[in-house]
DNA sequence: CTATTAACTTAACAGTGTTAACCCCTTCGG
DNA sequence: CCGAAGGGGTTAACACTGTTAAGTTAATAG
């Protein structure tokens, strides 16, 4: 139950879980798969994480810090809101697509079938947003946006992005629409919309 | 195996299923627990229904059917096609707000989970985009709306609204915005990011 | 040397989807 | 009228799942 990922057999268990997320899915991470490809039995799992739950909330947390990284990564290569933006765009779907079974785990799956994942842990994956919404801001402040809740804003390109992340990785988009252009077309989109004039924005 | 709805009990398994995927959502909906509630064995079930995942897509074109017909009302409503836009995009949004179950099985779960969703069937889910490229089209025509793919506007208005339902649904959006307002939101950012001129539009 | 404790195991429970084998009853052919 | 066929249903079983309880083993502390 200790949280940090010391004693040897903690980091074999959450790397074998990683790495089973990562080939089979969550679908098909069990215990008992994880367990035995390390050569232990099941239940000494339990001994360091409390549940499964427990488990996939400890490989949220390294999902959640990625994420974070890469689209810090974004937004440190410009002091231009619009290239901040459309880089923290480009990366969000990037990690969306790249590592979709992170993707899933912290963003598709009910919480409703997971325990809670705890609520300041929330906190940090907000930041995210909290990134995007300062971009906006600045955009705001040096006059090439127009003047709305930049919290808001952001919210309504995170359910943008979000969309095209899970609607093209569920394949679910038709094979007709290149996903490339849908990737371009959402980020002009939702960048153009805060525009204040009627500038067309190439991604 | 026959697939029409007929032989009493298959009825009265899918009304079943049905029930049970509303009241306990789709994580804790069980062959078991379907035939306790109807006092058959569970293997009765597999007379009428090859595997769960051939009940789940009869409920999933249950689903599609009843999104179909909120969404063509939506669109007979009116003949302005902002209008019409508008109404269905909050008739979408209504749709998967209000039946996150029947939501949940279409257009979340992961289709690796389930053997595939057969794709003529698929076909009948894309109407409803073409509705919404049809009224983007006629708004095209009439000198409204940019000349767009329509298309690929549909996409990206659908991805949008995708990611509004999800994220809310799976309580993932901060509750100080108020889901009224992403919701209104969403809906004015896709019809503004339609418009020739500048003009805002409320909804 | 004994007591405690940490690390780990096996056995078991309750649940899952699914298959194989069987049973009963109706219908039909000869 | 009797036997075969078959539909509709059953029970038992397999191979899984997460999780808990109880037991074992080894090291460490007093």
């Amino acid at each position: 139950m200790s949280r940090n990922p010391d004693s040897g057999l903690q980091r074999l268990i959450l790397d074998t879980a990683r790495k089973l997320l990562f080939t089979e899915g969550y679908a098909r991470l069990s215990m008992r798969k994880i367990a035995q490809r390390i050569g232990y039995s099941a239940t000494s799992i339990y001994l360091h994480y409390g549940n499964k739950d427990e488990l996939v909330h400890a490989l949220i947390d390294e999902g959640v810090d990625l994420l974070h990284e890469e689209l810090c990564a974004a937004y440190d290569g410009s002091q231009e809101p619009i290239e901040q933006l459309s880089e923290m765009f480009l990366a969000y779907i990037n990690f969306g697509l790249t590592r979709p079974e992170y993707y899933e785990i912290m963003y598709v799956l009910h919480p409703e079938y997971m325990t809670r994942y705890p609520a300041e842990k929330y906190r940090k994956a907000r930041r995210n947003l909290e990134m995007i919404a300062s971009a906006i801001s600045s955009g705001v402040k040096s006059g090439q946006f127009e003047t709305h809740d930049p919290m808001l804003c952001a919210n309504l390109a995170w359910t943008q992005l979000h969309g095209v992340v899970t609607l093209l990785n569920s394949e679910r988009v038709d094979k007709r629409i290149p996903s490339e252009t849908l990737i371009a077309a959402s980020g002009s989109h939702i960048i153009r919309s805060l525009l204040k004039n009627q500038t067309q924005v190439e991604v």
